[in-house]
DNA sequence: TGTACATCAGTGAACGCGCGTTCACTGATGTAC
DNA sequence: TGTACATCAGTGAACGCGCGTTCACTGATGTAC
């Protein structure tokens, strides 16, 4: 059952569920096959799930999946490139939400990244928190899908400290507020990575460790000049 | 082959490595067992290393291992518990060789902590890096033994933070520098994940990631009380 | 002290299972004439 | 316009392999008498 178009079959006379693929349809399953490996990957892990079960969650049968993708390597370098991509699109979109004060941008991505909700979906969120172990235990093209990744993200956010303190009037130099943007970046994902970790056996410490972390890091963000 | 001894075997008179397991040879070898899995989990994660590689790198042969553990899920929960004491060990002893400056203490500890020694060799380094995902992604039994460490490691960071506004003669809530410890940690761990996870592809990235975060660290601790 | 026997840790073959991958097949699409 | 045929995406059975786990066996240790 690829689609659901339903057709008299010319051999039978019965009426079957046909397949009829053409160029669009081959392009949405692909990319149907890279939304619910990126789920996958993101909630179980790389070697925490089959191709079996992704290619059923995207309406096919498992031997398909060769048609799109070398190997199941090739299928997670994929959901690297195209994870990231949506999760720079995000922080993007929220920046520019927020045009006329980089703080209230910044503090906008805390909220939202700092959350209970992001922290019991990964499958939707942030690549860079749920794909980091993955990526460190995975060959070096996985690295680098996860680098161009993380360089994104630095990239961003180093941009909304400079931003930041363009319009307090503080001086900071590029060098400077980069470090302090991958100082943000990593308690960030910390804290996420971390809150995951004992979701399940105690709720309290998981909805302490981002809470205090997103706290500190307002805060921090906002008195970062008059250190 | 056990053990090194040599005997000679009574039914066939050939030297031979026979077994010869006394109550102490048996501690010793389950230790052995404990140290393999610690090694292999935290460099391969739970999922990427299995009983018969751990039991052979324990020198032993892998049916065996179900005289000393219950499955590969008990034996997880059993590394989690010793690996988080190892590295409480550690963080103690860092502390106790400083005792004259908190300061100084927490910045031995972050010096130790953020190196590309430690980034390379996750097999005998902190267990809250090494496995947080591997947590997140197992029952709520082994996030119970995270979160025993986690808890570890904040009660740690907040004396040390306690201590450190105590010498300089600042005021710091205890709820404050709670706070403040956890998003220290969060920054740490963070910082080490993600320097792992590009450091094949980008080791310029990677070296940067945790060299920036322990610069802002230190500094942020120092000037903590200025804020 | 010596002998008989129960205990139990380690060995290595075997089990069922799920995995990534391959392959023969089906049938709709697109092209050639 | 209609017919014949090459192409190729999806199906589902099959493959080899490694995994976690089980089990019959071996032989040293410890205990009973």
């Amino acid at each position: 059952m690829t689609n659901d178009i339903e057709a008299v079959s010319h051999w039978t006379g019965r009426i079957v569920d046909v397949p009829r693929i053409s160029q669009q349809q081959k392009d949405s399953n692909r990319a149907r096959i890279l939304t619910s490996a990126g789920e996958g990957f993101r909630t179980r892990g790389i070697d925490g799930i089959g191709i079996g079960e992704i290619m059923k969650t995207a309406g096919m049968t498992h031997g398909g999946f060769y048609n799109h993708f070398d190997s199941k390597e090739d299928l997670a370098l994929a959901v690297l490139r195209e994870g990231f991509t949506g999760s720079l699109d995000l922080v993007a979109s929220i920046v520019s939400a927020h045009p006329d004060s980089a703080t209230a941008a910044l503090h906008a991505i805390i909220d939202i990244y700092m959350t209970t909700a992001h922290r019991d979906h990964p499958e939707d969120g942030c690549a860079s928190a749920a794909l980091v172990a993955d990526a460190g235990r995975h060959g070096v093209e996985a690295q680098a899908e996860y680098a161009r990744g993380l360089e994104g993200y630095l990239a961003a956010f180093t941009d909304l400290l400079l931003r930041i303190a363009d319009q307090t009037g503080d001086t900071l130099e590029p060098t400077v507020a980069r470090e302090r943007a991958t100082a943000l970046f990593s308690a960030m994902v910390g804290a996420l990575v971390m809150s995951r970790a004992v979701g399940l056996a105690d709720p309290a410490l998981s909805g302490e460790v981002i809470a205090a972390t997103a706290k500190e890091l307002k805060a921090s963000a906002s008195g970062a000049a008059a250190r």
